[in-house]
DNA sequence: CCGCATCCGGGGCGATACTG
DNA sequence: CAGTATCGCCCCGGATGCGG
């Protein structure tokens, strides 16, 4: 990107990630941990390939992101961010909070969705309401690889799915699991409008809204 | 722009703020409230003015800028942010912080400078050390047109200058200003590098760094 | 397959000139 | 003062090729 040349710490870093795609390959990158180049492209669906990899040489040339040659038998080749690319999630989380009230209206006709990208914010607008309880997982699905709330200990976070059974889970279209996360829509009005649960509910309950 | 047909709340932000110039403009308006077509030009250097009439033009389609008649004797029009496009302001926050470390190297040859974007962000992190004391005014200039901390009540606001005379002021190159409000250079060793100031000196440090 | 590089058409951007 | 108009150019988007 052509520099902004002006001497201004906003500037400065829109000059750095302010080219179309960039901030949504650090958001693939913050959800996802380390991925592939692969992986990636189908995080940030829609990218041409020649742009995602000349990005990715931008980013690693600006320290934001490392190339790491996993050891055998893996064999591969992964992409990371580093501390100073962490360091931009507040200002995604900010965005994407600004970026929330255009998630009520329906989304586009063609509009991708990945249930990572509801899941990593919504773990993190989100309390544990029984800290003292045992670990619990519930997986959330829109009919694209399902991803997994890990619940314990007071926190939540997300992980990929590993196959395994959850202690509940959920499955629905997006702006569905949209409301029932952002706790707009209750379970039960949820499911009457064609959310599909299952297993145990209360692990549900369990998540809660951390504040306004 | 293109949109990125993502549903994700931050491709949503993107798609509205996203475009190259955008979030200058909207730092503009923020930090100088309501201005006229010509000062933003101004207070965007670099726009080619096409670019930041269809700018405008995009940000009151989406409702986050308003275009206003002020009424006579005055006779102009203003510009001036919607609540809507106010509430980017954790966004600008939060990129600005991150762009931070960028304004430690010294600036590039050509890059323009406003003493206005430095003094708003720097007000947000200062604090009054003095609340119970009276109103006081810092003036700060970098050779363009100056800016005045208004320092009473706890709390720390910035406003063009109108001409009076401050209670205290500073004027210096952008780096040196930086140091002193960043508090990671003293008014001393500022001094000795070229920094001028004048006025009541007591009237300085009751600008206190808020927190890390 | 994975991780790109190359090619090419179109449109957003940048600079300047011009105008009510 | 507040914009249009115009015109290159380069970035972007989409497709394809290709070595490891």
């Amino acid at each position: 990107m052509r520099t902004y040349r002006q001497y201004c710490s906003i500037a400065k870093a829109l000059d750095v990630v302010g080219d179309r795609w960039t901030l949504l390959i650090i958001r693939e990158l913050l959800v996802r941990g380390p991925a592939r180049y692969t992986d990636i492209r189908e995080g940030v669906p829609g990218i041409a390939t020649n742009l995602l990899a000349e990005r990715l040489r931008e980013l690693i040339r600006e320290g934001l992101v490392r190339r790491r040659d996993t050891p055998p038998p893996v064999a591969a080749t992964v992409f990371e961010l580093t501390e100073r690319g962490r360091e931009l999630e507040p200002v995604l989380l900010a965005l994407g909070r600004w970026g929330a009230p255009y998630m009520y209206e329906s989304p586009g006709q063609e509009d991708q969705f990945r249930s990572r990208w509801l899941a990593w914010p919504a773990a993190m607008l989100l309390t544990d309401g029984e800290p003292d309880a045992p670990l619990v997982t519930v997986e959330l699905s829109a009919g694209d690889e399902p991803v997994v709330f890990e619940i314990s200990g007071g926190r939540i976070q997300t992980r990929p799915s590993d196959g395994s059974e959850p202690d509940a889970w959920l499955r629905g279209t997006p702006q569905m699991l949209l409301g029932v996360l952002s706790g707009r829509l209750d379970l039960a009005t949820a499911r009457s409008e064609g959310l599909e649960f299952g297993g145990d509910e209360r692990v549900i309950r369990r998540m809660q809204p951390v504040a306004a």
